[in-house]
DNA sequence: ATGAAAGCGCTAACAT
DNA sequence: ATGTTAGCGCTTTCAT
């Protein structure tokens, strides 16, 4: 092959970065591509003298093998993929951080996709990450309205194995979640345990499953103490942030002047709230209890701290992946994957004190 | 080739999950691989019959390129890799959000590698990503004490292309940054011009590049208008969290106890500062005024309302790419590049109530 | 307009 | 202990 020797010359000119290939080792230490191949791999069967010579010739070449061939031949990319939406509020890129860091522990290297908004149309995404050979998908767009309908059309059979996370569990797919109606649950349980009983809610965008469940948490914790989830009780909200937060809080007390606590469904929600509250001079927690929902870590140094409710999202982010790394194994050997591939994580109350007012620092007191 | 007939066959058995290559549509639609091909790539120099034969084929066997032999041949991956840091932090997310836009908007895909602590090893994160023939890396690890030394060791010129993110601009290599020291100024001039004459930092950490600019503009700024950056102005911080906002803010107080203003080197520390001067009693603004830095979408309902500065990072991250792709352009074509591949952004202040006192509504007042 | 053959960089199977 | 051959799935000459 004449273009061999070529090539080894040039390698050290600093125009040429084409990188070194199995060949140019082999031509530089004078053994054949197997011989090399058996150093890069570190096969047993090769005498330590050519070892030694070969991985000389490694390093003066600056070798790195190249995966993407390694990938042909073996049928694996070893890479995964994660289709995301909003890795710039605080749940989403947790949930981020604990799949990279799983799919890193377990060998896959992961690539990055990102929608602007949940319906956007995501078929290119796939078919480049299909044609990429990626061996698995990670589906962490939160489930609004019916973006989710092509689960059904598209034959999921003819995709890579696929884990959504953040939506009811359906036959047929693996799910990881948040039991987020269980956490909306123990925020109004709690509020109803303190001896409130006029208790609001400022909704998320209800057209979201985790909003809805949120939603749905608050009425049935109402249910169970057998009051009333009257609409005045009901502020709703078109996203999550802290301007639904003032006017959910300021429709709130407008309807219900006597309400005594609020729950917000998520923790910028309550933001906007407290902030509402304290314009109209209603005490918190004394005249106001409010909870919020995420647990951010600012949450801990709002005006008064925020009760509220931590996801356990890293985890999550790291469950979703050995559950696909177990899906990928049981297609891989055509057996039936083991064990329960759906997951509900069930949410944690964290207490401060806008609900509880022990736990306001005497100084923190406004009178 | 005998193998071939025998793939078609299994394609529709739901235990064989191995894509479909095209030697398979080749076979179904009874031309040669070439054929197929030019159908796939979209070449024009094929009769309008055997292209609807062939796609019919693709259709029916859901073929799907394989991009890992494609590159093979091209020898171009068409992916990038971004190293990052703190995607559960505000800024960085935002970061990723401008790397993976621009990312897809060029054609590429896109790794995510993260490291827990800007200080972490990455010796094995960027040989992997090299033997993924990455075409070029954006380097998005804050610089952290001397964690950029192995830029002069480690040669870079036998790396992918390389954009640094954050950083003081070198001779050689490519860094988008924000130009921290002049944020930093502008947050003290505003406070300067409002009259405040004992104006404290609370610094962040200060072996973090972006720290120390800031710190740096904070004495500049107070240089210019002739007034001494006495250290009882100074506390520091470990990192950049609201816990330093509230240990900061209690020490600049019993330091200084006539202070009138203080500049928090981040918004989750104007927000543990901004307790504490609740705590205590003092007004904000009217007997201290406080100015964050990186306008979260939070800061604009702290109570009182965060003066702060704006930092454009989804820019940086979209130019750094921007950058990244005319690096490899360049390469490709053995030319050098030709414009600047360093780029400094000058961030903006974002003047909110908790330095102006005419922005407070009216209700917001205590007394 | 279509096809045959070579080869991208690597590994697996089978020599020797 | 080491080398030879074939081929992963695709594209690129170069034929026809």
């Amino acid at each position: 092959m004449s273009s061999v020797s070529s090539r080894t010359q040039l390698v050290h000119k600093s125009t040429n970065h084409l990188p070194a290939t199995l060949r140019d080792v082999a031509d530089l230490a004078g053994v054949s591509t197997k011989t090399v191949s058996r150093v890069v791999n570190h096969q047993k069967e090769i005498s330590e003298a050519t070892r030694l010579r070969v991985q000389a010739a490694i390093d003066q070449l600056d070798y790195r093998p190249n995966i993407l061939a390694r990938s042909l031949i073996h049928q694996r990319s070893n890479t995964l993929a994660v289709i995301a939406w909003g890795i710039d509020y605080y749940g989403p890129s947790r949930t981020i951080v604990g799949i990279e860091q799983e799919a890193n522990e377990l060998g896959y290297s992961l690539f990055l996709s990102l929608v602007s908004h949940p319906t956007d149309n995501h078929e290119q995404i796939l078919d480049t990450l299909i044609s990429r050979r990626v061996e698995g998908i990670i589906w962490a767009i939160p489930e609004v309205g019916d973006n989710r309908k092509w689960i059904r059309t598209n034959h999921l059979d003819q995709l890579p194995p696929v884990v959504f996370l953040t939506m009811e569990s359906r036959r047929g797919i693996s799910v990881v979640s948040i039991d987020n109606r269980n956490g909306a649950k123990q925020a109004v349980r709690h509020l109803l345990q303190l001896g409130r009983r006029k208790i609001g809610i400022i909704t998320g965008p209800l057209a979201w499953w985790e909003a809805s469940e949120r939603f749905a948490g608050w009425q049935e914790a109402l249910a169970e103490a057998g009051l009333e989830a009257s609409p005045s009780l009901v502020a709703k909200s078109d996203d999550w942030s802290s301007v639904y937060g003032e006017c959910g809080m300021r429709a709130l007390l407008e309807q219900s002047p006597d309400i005594d606590a609020v729950f917000a469904s998520s923790d910028q929600i309550a933001l906007g709230a407290l902030g509402i509250a304290h314009q109209l001079g209603r005490r918190v927690p004394q005249e106001l209890a409010i909870v919020g929902f995420d647990n951010t870590p600012e949450s801990a140094f709002f005006w008064p701290p925020l009760t509220t409710i931590y996801q356990q999202l890293v985890d999550v982010g790291g469950i979703a992946v050995k559950t696909l790394h177990e899906m990928i194994s049981a297609r891989r050997s055509e057996r039936e994957p083991l064990q329960q591939l759906s997951t509900m994580l069930k949410p944690e109350l964290v207490i401060r004190a806008s609900s509880l007012e022990q736990n306001i620092a005497p100084s923190f007191h406004l009178e």
